[in-house]
DNA sequence: ACCTGAACACCGTTCAAGT
DNA sequence: ACCTGAACACCGTTCAAGT
């Protein structure tokens, strides 16, 4: 056989393999199982060739992260075309990131722990700023519904608060309620807390906390969060179902 | 020198100076690169030795997350002695532990990453019971405020929640925006994201959201933070004034 | 030009030997 | 009874040799 020059599809189409088989390694393991070893293995690939794709496992991590992070981003497109009031959309959006990782539980450990320096330390710079876009990506379809409901009238800006402390405020207190009780293995018991319901529960608090109307008092949101699943995302809910992890519902 | 059987006591009181060694460590690298090796160059104990302490490399981060933990205590409980309503006291609370972050920000990823269940997997039955008990304490000392605040009026508990769902969305809200800001290393411009400022708005926006009197419309709790800080915590202040990262007032 | 996998380095863990 | 550190195993990374 001759040797050839691989174009730069064929480079990227074989990254986006490795990644996947890597994702498919994840999901009976973990993250933190995952060996280069267990991937060359698992991969018609060897070491060399995926220090081609990737300058460190650390790299490779963030890579997944990344295409986990496209993958929601799909999801909250869809999201957000809910019929109804911006915050009724900012629910779809938790709906569909909550689906996802009931779907992914192993993926989004991935994501969490991406974020983490020592993982950021080790990872090339076109991955970094890829990380950025995708994170950049997802914030900015949520800043596009606080704009909406800040111009209707729904949501005033606090005169002391930036417009990215919104987004970010909203956010991070899902995202803490979901990797406080994500993290949390099995083994210990941390009160009954549920994942779908200290999710909402952050959010209401959060939007009501903004005075976002219709304020949770005035409107069932649980009823909204029902509307949204069974018309967006009734093929999911169904594979969850099948997955034993069903969805849950206030 | 005769073989002498070593005492409980100064069995534990090595494990602490270990503990304390490995802490110092820390301070300078970060805990992912912290090795055992490392560990044992800079104790006076063999490899062996460290091993009888702690079952894992994992266990030891465990240990280490607890010893912070109950200093964390410490300062919650210096925090509660502040006079005021329990409102002001939750914003005691929020400001010992930023002041804490901000003496130790290796030391507060070494607590974000033990949460971790690759790290509780690897732990002792032991260390994670104290782990436990660590948690739970920290988060009784923000629970009977919660109580006191029901009993006083000034928060009235949802009907559909629980007691406990109360302190979770507090703590998870503010754990949220700390844990992202804290993960962000120096490379990436998370926007402006400032710590302190953040954790308070989403501390103020829950509390809000709960409408736990009085109000953030009712009342300049940026004033009572500058209060609790001097009356309370002035010695850290001028330590962190010292170190080159002061306590951003808003 | 590209791929391979043996070799290397590092580090967590163990345990036979020493006191 | 306790401590030690050499030895082992595992795994991330590199690079000389092969096609």
């Amino acid at each position: 056989m001759s040797p050839r020059t691989i174009t730069d599809k064929e480079f990227a189409q074989r990254e986006i393999e490795i990644i996947e088989i890597a994702r498919g390694l994840i999901e009976f393991e973990c993250i933190t199982t995952l060996t280069i070893d267990k991937l060359v293995a698992a991969a018609p690939y060897s070491k060399g060739t995926i220090y081609k794709h990737f300058i460190s496992k650390e790299d490779l991590f963030l890579a997944i992260c990344n295409t986990c992070m496209s993958e929601i981003k799909e999801l909250f497109i869809r999201a957000l075309a809910f019929n109804g009031s911006s915050r009724d959309r900012l629910e779809a959006i938790m709906v569909s990131y909550l689906i996802w990782a009931k779907l992914h539980p192993a993926q989004l450990f991935a994501v969490l722990t991406a974020h983490s320096p020592s993982v950021t330390a080790c990872s090339s710079d076109n991955r970094l700023i890829e990380h950025n876009q995708c994170e950049h990506q997802l914030m900015e379809l949520i800043g596009v519904e606080i704009n909406l409901a800040i111009n209707t009238g729904d949501l005033t800006l606090p005169p002391d608060m930036l417009f990215e402390q919104v987004t970010f405020a909203y956010w991070s207190a899902a995202w803490g309620a979901m990797a406080l009780i994500m993290s949390k293995g099995e083994s210990i018991k941390l009160e009954p807390m549920v994942l779908e319901r200290e999710s909402f529960t952050n959010s209401r608090l959060i939007l009501d906390g903004f005075g976002w109307k219709p304020l949770s008092n005035e409107k069932d949101y649980n009823q909204t969060v029902r509307k949204i699943a069974h018309e967006i995302f009734q093929p999911e809910l169904d594979t969850l179902l099948k997955m034993g992890t069903p969805f849950i519902f206030n």
